[in-house]
DNA sequence: TTAGGGTTAG
């Protein structure tokens, strides 16, 4: 049974392997008698392939019959290496139900998976169960029991269970530190270091990587040169921290001169100048890097998707997919946010089926991303069918179908949609006011609008220069030019061009010349081209019947050798 | 046991 299950699968590795066709057939080759250790390599080969095989060996080893406890300890560590935490869980209860007894192997394994999807109740049971069948003897299964209390913030556990092991090695140290600074105990945590007896690079990189993140890089940068032998994740981290506080200039220095970079160190690099605006940079380092991984394109397309360059987006991802990497859900949320940014809302089908064909489950990140793209493509009713199926609605999501509801201009529902986000106590941002205005905005509802505006401070909110934006056009567009101008001359900040465009568009709409000058001449100075703006203005003034003026306006930009372009007089739009 | 990739506006 076991054995020509394995054969089969084998030959499975050969066809869904590709790249690693060779390797698969030499083992296949080798192994002529097939014994349930061969389970333990067969698995480790397959370590490096791709999530078909995966998904693959879950189904294939859930045929098995009569596993021995060896065998079940091997597909539980090798789903936990593949992080298939649930999967690992589920399957060890499944062994341990079948009443196989349990191995310090598969406890380990399972007690990582239980720590990392933060599953408190099934970890403090096998604790218990480690107790009753004396594995708690071992130090591996001891580490492990550490590590996961340590990890769900039981730091008294983790320390009760530290105490208890009779030869610590580093890794049991190790664990205890993290738990302190999981727990936020600073000071605890340095004393633990201080004593682990044989520091190791992760005992060093655990504690300066607590201060990158802090973004304390004083200490974390005198640590690093205080540090022995620094691995790569040591470089990693520091700079990983100078990218947080946008040190981009200082995380290149280190990235320049660390001696060993590898595939994190150039993700860290490109992500950092992401989030900094600079995709020159973020190009130049994916250009010159010779082995690319899938998450460096990943990194690249977000980079492109995120600074407004779809295109660019799209067209790395059909080179990732011509390339042998499999997107997953995190390139694909990037993907559709790019497509979205385009307005191609039949991206969402291709997604839909490529998701169902490849196993690939939609998270809430990618059902938001596509909560955004359906949204904008007017298709409410999907949309809110994904956006009831989130497992956790944020932020991000409720943002996500307020704005929708505002391009689509549905007041009504974006106020439920706000009332219901607010009574969860999910905490509104700068982007579901972006949202929310709009959508009064559309629909006329100036007083609904203006009430809004002024809670932003109720939720601790200060209006950005777009939400002035969006209330002078609501203004404007009522005709209340008035209020529309005091409101600007209000602003805490620099009116911007959008702001002013909003009030001379208004202008124009009610033909009044007094604020269409005020207007125009402010966007003449805020932009390099004022074409638009000037013929808008000269519109103005025809409407009203000044042609005199209308024709001096004309003839100055003609002077300047200014022609009116379309596509720059957002204005019109 | 440490380091890397994702979603909402403009």
């Amino acid at each position: 049974m076991l054995d020509s299950k394995l054969r089969f699968f084998l030959q499975r590795c050969v066809v869904l392997g590709q790249g690693k066709q060779v390797h698969a057939q030499l083992v296949l080759n080798r192994f002529n008698h097939l014994e349930p250790v061969l389970v333990h390599q067969t698995l480790q080969l397959t370590k490096e392939f791709s999530r078909n095989v995966v998904n693959y060996v879950k189904r294939i080893l859930k045929g098995f019959n009569g596993l021995d406890s060896f065998s079940w300890g091997c597909l539980v560590r090798f789903l936990s290496q593949h992080r298939k935490f649930k999967e690992t869980v589920s399957v060890y209860i499944e062994m341990h139900n079948s009443g196989v007894p349990s191995s310090s192997h598969a406890i380990t394994s399972v007690l990582r998976a239980c720590g990392k999807i933060e599953n408190v109740i099934d970890g403090k049971l096998i604790h218990a169960q480690a107790l009753k069948t004396g594995l708690c003897g071992c130090v591996y299964v001891q580490t492990g029991l550490v590590g996961l209390y340590a990890r769900l913030g039981y730091i008294e556990m983790a320390q009760k269970v530290f105490d208890d092991i009779a030869e610590k090695n580093t890794v049991s140290w190790n664990s205890l530190l993290q738990g302190y600074l999981e727990s936020g105990n600073v000071d605890e945590a340095r004393s633990v270091f201080d004593k682990i007896p044989e520091k190791d690079a992760v005992s060093w990189n655990l504690i300066i990587s607590s201060y990158a993140k802090k973004g304390d890089m004083g200490n974390a940068c005198s640590l690093f040169l205080a540090m022995p032998l620094k691995s790569s994740a040591s470089w990693n981290i520091l700079i990983g921290g100078y990218v947080n506080c946008r040190e981009m200039k200082l995380a290149r220095t280190y990235f320049d001169t660390m001696p060993q970079r590898n595939s994190v160190s150039w993700i860290t690099m490109i992500s950092g100048y992401t989030k900094s605006g600079d995709v020159q940079s973020a190009e130049e380092l994916f250009r010159h890097m010779s082995k690319k991984d899938k998450l460096v394109y990943d990194a690249m397309i977000t980079c492109y998707a995120q600074n407004g360059k779809p295109k660019d987006a799209l067209k790395l991802f059909s080179q990732m997919l011509n390339s042998d990497f499999q997107p997953d859900e995190i390139t694909l949320s990037s993907v559709v946010s790019a497509n979205s940014q385009l307005g191609d809302t039949s991206f969402g089908k291709w997604v839909e089926s490529y998701v169902t064909e490849h196993g690939i489950k939609i998270d809430d990140l990618l059902s938001t991303s596509l909560i955004d793209l359906y949204m904008k493509g007017g298709d409410f009713a999907k949309a809110s069918k994904l956006f009831s199926n989130l497992n956790k609605k944020d932020t991000v999501s409720y943002s996500a179908m307020i704005m929708g509801c505002g391009i689509n201009g549905m007041a009504t529902e974006a106020n439920r949609l706000f009332r219901e986000m607010i009574k969860k106590k999910i905490p509104p941002n700068l982007v579901t006011f972006t949202g929310l205005l709009s959508a009064y905005s559309h629909s006329g509802l100036v007083q609904e609008g203006y009430e809004c505006f002024k809670s932003m401070k109720d939720y601790n909110l200060e209006p950005s220069a777009d939400h002035y934006g969006i209330m002078v056009d609501m203004l404007g567009r009522a005709g209340r030019l008035e209020e529309a101008y005091e409101l600007i001359k209000s602003m805490p900040m620099q009116p911007n061009a959008g702001v002013w465009g909003a009030l001379l568009l208004a202008s124009g709409l009610h033909n009044n010349v007094e604020f269409g000058e005020i207007a125009c001449s402010h966007c003449v100075e805020l932009e390099t081209d004022p074409t638009g703006y000037l013929s808008h203005l000269a519109n103005i003034y025809t409407s009203v019947g000044r042609w005199d003026d209308a024709r001096n306006v004309r003839d100055a930009m003609e002077e300047k050798k200014l022609r009116k372009t379309l596509a720059c007089s957002w204005v019109e739009t």
